[in-house]
DNA sequence: GTGCCTTCTGTAAACGTTTGCATCCCTGGG
DNA sequence: CCCAGGGATGCAAACGTTTACAGAAGGCAC
């Protein structure tokens, strides 16, 4: 090499102190010209550290988890760590994560849970082997999260319709998946019931309907919600993908939006600000930076806060006034 | 232990031959209690192998590289590889990973590229330091490619249009990328022309018109398309993106669909089936599923084909006879 | 000039597997 | 009875770093 042992050199690279400023940039530049670089797998081995994040993402194939991703990924590409996924597609596979997370929380140096409701069911916290964990989307314990208030905000994407002059206001939900125990979709009706009732509306279950998470669900459940025999004026979905499906079931019908209908949706997703669809605005994508933020805090040992984050309304063109 | 030492351990655990059967359920046991698992570093280190597979995927944020991430995922996890995720989301992130090439590849067994275009200019067949490569949605020197004919598919898509009586049909065309010298939009512009000559139909520059990939570009394409001296009646939309668009910009028009316009779109998006659009479907999951199969295949040392992908025209609801 | 502290560098022992090679035992054929 | 051959096992050397520790060299205070 350049007659300095492999200690110094290894010390050099990584900018560690006590190695004289000639020989580091001796060292450098031969490093640049041999092209040489430390082989991961053996700095790993000798380090304990992986240089890598640990992802578990739930439902890979919808918009929430996918813009996560992909802000948690502008952050840790930067610093250097690699992004392992583990996606939870089939029902089933939280069971099979739990069951696996020993060897799957080995070869990371910390842990971002994506709306898994991964420790809803009890005992989890020690599921992760001590590493550091960030939850986007829930609460768990024994870990930090960054999460947004869903109970206020449907309170107040109903009470902005309830604003707007309406009085019968139609609920398109989503309900617990079969092996996703969230209790978000329990807070949205909270917070569409907390509206009602706080401006003396009655809480009518006929104008509450599921929509399954998804346009073609949500299309149907329109069609439910128009049968009553006071049908709503007004139709607040708790995701966008429903919202865009119940859209769709108003225009088949020729109901005009907003003027015989007015629709809200919840996400902001990717499609809602070209179709007009005014939402109460998610931020996925920098919540996932937050996240990849927190995880380097905690691996770092500093200490972190809890993260509430705010959910704006975002007025566009499928709510107004009736008539 | 069980009185048998590492090598012995090391074989069992991973059925190698040599060993016998009563001596493998011993160690298997012993194992199972003691929650005993071969450190991945080391095993990786000692071995060689990685059980890492590199994906590449651009502008992560949008639809294609998303869905077929998860067809690749279901694979490789199924098969015990971990997973690296390189994403290229900003203009000039091809040039980066070309550069950090090296050190990517070496931490992986092999590649998946999805749409990524990262050889369109020149010389990068020794980019990938001799790891099996496939290619999704692009045709690459020196990697097995999955791909689709994008101007065969195109051209099916205008011809049924043709089919419905239409003679007017408009173009709204995504372009080439900044940093993404990407065939696609021209094979399928060709394609569109294809239809519209074997029909006998002038190819009429003015009922083209960029939509940049976006809905809100489709929209504003529409607009433009409309202004036209002899207007299209029925538009032909390179992804379903931009057709959602044109769909909404159709309806703030007052126009029908089908009946006042007919859209086509190309991609068979998540949302495509429940809005009733009419779509070339790619079948993006599958693809990844074979293009992992394939990468597999590779790393084993089987020789594979490159495969072309079938793309169904979906006829759904925005397409119709004119009147 | 001695002693101590600081800065720099080298030596060598991990890290926890995999794998080539040697060894041992057993079976079966001559 | 001997020997060949093959199955089963153990030994020990990789794999390519990181890091604790030991020195060496130099500066400074006494």
């Amino acid at each position: 090499m350049t007659g300095v042992s492999v200690a110094t050199v290894s010390r050099a690279l990584r900018n560690l102190p006590y190695v004289a400023p000639a020989t580091r940039s001796r060292v450098v530049k031969a490093a640049a010209e041999l092209e040489y670089e430390a082989h991961p797998q053996a700095a790993r081995l000798a380090s304990g550290r992986t240089w890598t994040i640990g992802v578990v993402a739930p439902q890979f194939g919808t918009w929430f988890p996918f813009r996560a991703l992909g802000g948690i990924n502008s952050v840790f590409a930067k610093a250097g760590y690699d992004l392992l996924i583990s996606m939870m597609t089939a029902p089933g596979d939280r069971r099979r994560f739990l069951r696996d997370a020993r060897s799957f929380c080995r070869r990371v140096d910390g842990i971002v849970l994506i709306d898994t409701f991964v420790g809803v069911e009890g005992d989890c916290a020690d599921a992760f082997f001590d590493r550091p964990v960030v939850a986007v989307g829930e609460q768990l314990e024994g870990a930090s999260s960054i999460t947004i208030d869903n109970r206020l905000a449907a309170r107040r994407a109903a009470e902005h319709l309830i604003e707007l002059g309406h009085e019968r206001i139609g609920l398109v939900a989503g309900l617990r998946l079969p092996d996703l125990p969230t209790p978000v979709p329990e807070k949205r009706r909270l917070g569409y019931e907390d509206a009602l009732r706080a401006a003396g509306l009655p809480v009518d279950p006929e104008l509450a309907a599921n929509g399954e998470w998804t346009a073609a669900g949500g299309a149907a459940a329109l069609s439910r919600l128009l049968e009553c025999a006071t049908p709503p004026t007004a139709v607040f979905c708790m995701s966008d993908e429903m919202a865009f499906g119940v859209l769709r079931a108003a225009a088949r019908r020729g109901l005009a939006v907003p003027d015989d209908l007015s629709v809200i949706g919840f996400d902001d997703h990717d499609l809602a600000g070209a179709l007009g669809l005014t939402t109460m605005r998610q931020a996925v994508d920098e919540m996932g930076v937050r996240a990849a933020e927190t995880v380097m805090a905690l691996i770092d040992g500093e200490p972190v806060a809890d993260i509430t984050w705010d959910v704006p309304l975002m007025v566009r063109e499928t709510t107004g006034t009736l008539g």
